[in-house]
Formats: structure tokens, sequence, C-alpha cells
DNA sequence: GTCTATATCTCGATAGAC
DNA sequence: GTCTATCGAGATATAGAC
């Protein structure tokens, strides 16, 4: 019941949680035990069955969840700081491309390894990704609309921008270099300015 | 030493490599249990370790260099049956999309599902998916080259349309969708057709 | 509710018969 | 060289004390 105080230690639950989001997003959702987890939390192992019965399926549900809200809020603000949506397109990638080498190549989408890892094997998970990349796909759309951009092609340009930052984020994770996140915004970047630029094809 | 005949079975390595890389690909590298790997190739345990000392990771940096190696003929076949490399991308691009919905949304890239798994956890394999990654970078960029494209912009395309495929192969298993592909796709054509179409841009 | 101990299973890896 | 049996470790999940 208890929701987390403003200040002061986090819940059990939440620090279950933040550390399965951290540990899924590096190590993918095989690759982490349970153990692991509550010991990242420093919990007791009985309080994953304890707060999610439906076991490591479920935590796996809720990490994806809550990861994948927080990583939308991060797009939003994002292109709502930015003066225009070119600009919010490029402090975006680059904000990425900074995270990423921050955390030495660790940190990039939050639900991109367990997304490909469960798409296959796991219907339950791979429905609770695809809810995930659907709400962005709503919130990017909303976003383009509001500058200016039609619907359709706003949504485009939305679906453009996921896969290039997707794949963007594969390269560069495999390959220790930012170059994939610059080339693939710069990209998307261009994109933007031709839709917004020339009304008609942004109507098209 | 036999590297198997023309005709008839596959040798036992061969079996285990090709089985290895089908559930790779589909359930990922921690996913995948080396049983369950020679009981797909109809192998025997033991012959995991006599063809491949150095265990799983050996098998997994084998599988990952001959898939890639072949995913990247793929690639380079597309390009060379098609009439312009604006035809060859979206043919390539077309083609992906045909085999994803043909497998159920198994069979999208070999390595992407691995390359993230690993990128953090065990360098040995995330050399390997570099290695693929950049052999497909340099491919790609001599194709383009060949086709008049600048050195330095036939590069940055070729990164672009490979971040684009990889994402768009995220987002397409999760969302059960063709979409993500088609709008990678065209995008990738664009830019491409943009480059060949003004020899400016293309020297720039 | 919190936490420990354990049951059951499967993993990667190895030893050794044939 | 092929194949089986088994090892120890670690996985998920559960039972039950506190």
């Amino acid at each position: 019941m208890n929701a987390g105080p403003a200040t002061g230690r986090p819940s059990t639950k939440e620090r279950i949680v933040t550390a399965g989001a951290e540990l899924f997003r590096r190590q993918g959702y095989t690759g982490t035990g349970l153990k692991q987890i509550v010991a990242a939390a420093d919990a007791p192992f009985g309080s994953v069955y304890h707060f999610f019965p439906g076991g490591k399926e479920q935590l796996g549900a809720e990490v994806v969840r809550t990861s994948g809200a927080a990583y939308g809020r991060l797009f939003t603000a994002a292109m709502e700081a930015a003066p225009d949506p070119v600009t919010g397109v490029r402090d975006f990638f680059a904000g990425a491309a900074r995270t990423l080498v921050e955390t030495g190549y660790a940190d990039a989408c939050p639900i991109a390894t367990l997304a490909l890892e469960v798409a296959s094997t796991n219907e339950p998970l791979r429905q609770a990704t695809a809810e995930v990349f659907t709400g962005w796909i709503t919130l990017g759309t909303a976003a383009f609309a509001a500058a200016g951009i039609g619907a359709r092609p706003a949504r485009e340009l939305t679906i453009v921008l996921l896969a290039a930052l997707e794949g963007a984020f594969v390269l560069a994770r495999a390959l220790r270099s930012t170059e994939p996140l610059e080339a693939a915004g710069e990209s998307v970047a261009a994109r933007a300015s031709a839709l917004l630029g020339s009304p008609d094809a942004g109507r098209g």
C-alpha cells in the first residue's frame, strides 16, 4: 500500500524494480537471476514473491512498464525543452550518446535487450514491450503533430526515429562508439526538418 | 578435418553451428542451452566440447562470425541484383520483412539479440559482434561508393541503413508488424536517392 | 510482512566407456 | 571420434519460522 515517502529510502518493492530494471537493461532478462536482483536491491529473496506472486515474469512486466514510462517522459522533456522539434531530436540523440558513454556503453534503451529476448519466447512479456513501444509512438506522433506535421507523416517520422535510435544503440554498444548515434540523429533531424520546412510534404 | 561433402547430411559440427545460429537468433545467447542446441542438431552432447573446446563461448563466437558473414552476402546479393542502389535498399528491406512474416516474426537480424546481451557482459563475444558490424559497414560503404557516392557519405548512409534496419527489427518483432520495416526502408531509400541525385551532397 | 532454508530443476562442463 | 553418465553450481520457486 505504501507508495513510498517523498524522501528517505525507497520501499523494498521500489528497490527491487529499480535493481531489476538496471540489470535487465544491461544483462538481459534470461541473463539476470532473481538472486542477483535482490542482492543489488538489498532485499530478502522472499520479497520478490511477496510483491510479485507471478515470479520473474511478473517482475519483468512491471520493470518493462515502469522503465518504459520513464523513458517516454525523458523524450517528452527533451522535446518540450527544445525551441523546435529538430533541435529536440538532436538533443535527445546527443543526450542518449552522453549517457551511453558515461555508463561505459551499458545504459542504452531500457527494454530493447529484453524485447528481443522475449519476442519469440514469452508472450506476456512480448505484449508488455509492445505496449511500451506503442506508447512511445503515440507520444512522438503527438509531439510532432503539435509542431505542425500532419498526423500520418508524424507517425512515420516517429517510427523512423525510434528505429534509428534502437538500431544505433545496438551498433553503438557493440562497437563502443557514438558514431552510429550521431549518424542516426542527424538523419532523423534532417527528415524532421524536411517535413517541417515543406508543409506540402508534411501533409502528404 | 572434414569440410563436408557437397551433398548429403552436413557434418556434426556444421549441424551444431546451424542449430546454434537459429536458436541464438530467436531466443538469445543466455536463453539457449547447449543441450537444446545438440538436441536440435541431432548430435551427442559431447560433440560440442569435441569441436569447441572453449565451450559455449567459442560456439557463440563461431556462430556470430558464420551467420554474420552469411547475412553480409545476402545484402551484397540484393544490391548486385538491383538495377540501382535505391532499388537495392528497398528490395533488401522488403526481403527482410518477408522473412520476418514467414518465420512468425522470429528471424530478424542473426546476431542482434546476442549482441545486446553480451555487449556489457562478455568481452570476447562483444568483439565478435563488433567485427561483424564493422564488416557490414565496410561492405555497404563499398557498395554505395561503387554507385558513385563519396566515401564519407557512403559510410554514413550505411550506418544509418544498419541502424534503421536493426531498430526496425526490434520494433517489428515486439509489435508483430512490418510497419517499422516499411517506414525505415523508405526513409533510407529516400536518403540514398538524395545522395545519388545531388552529386554535390554526395561529395560533402 | 519479513526473511531463511530448502526443494526441484537445468545449466555448463567433465570423465571415461566404447 | 562418438556418445553417455554425472558433476557442482546456480536457477526459479516454495514452505514455513519469526
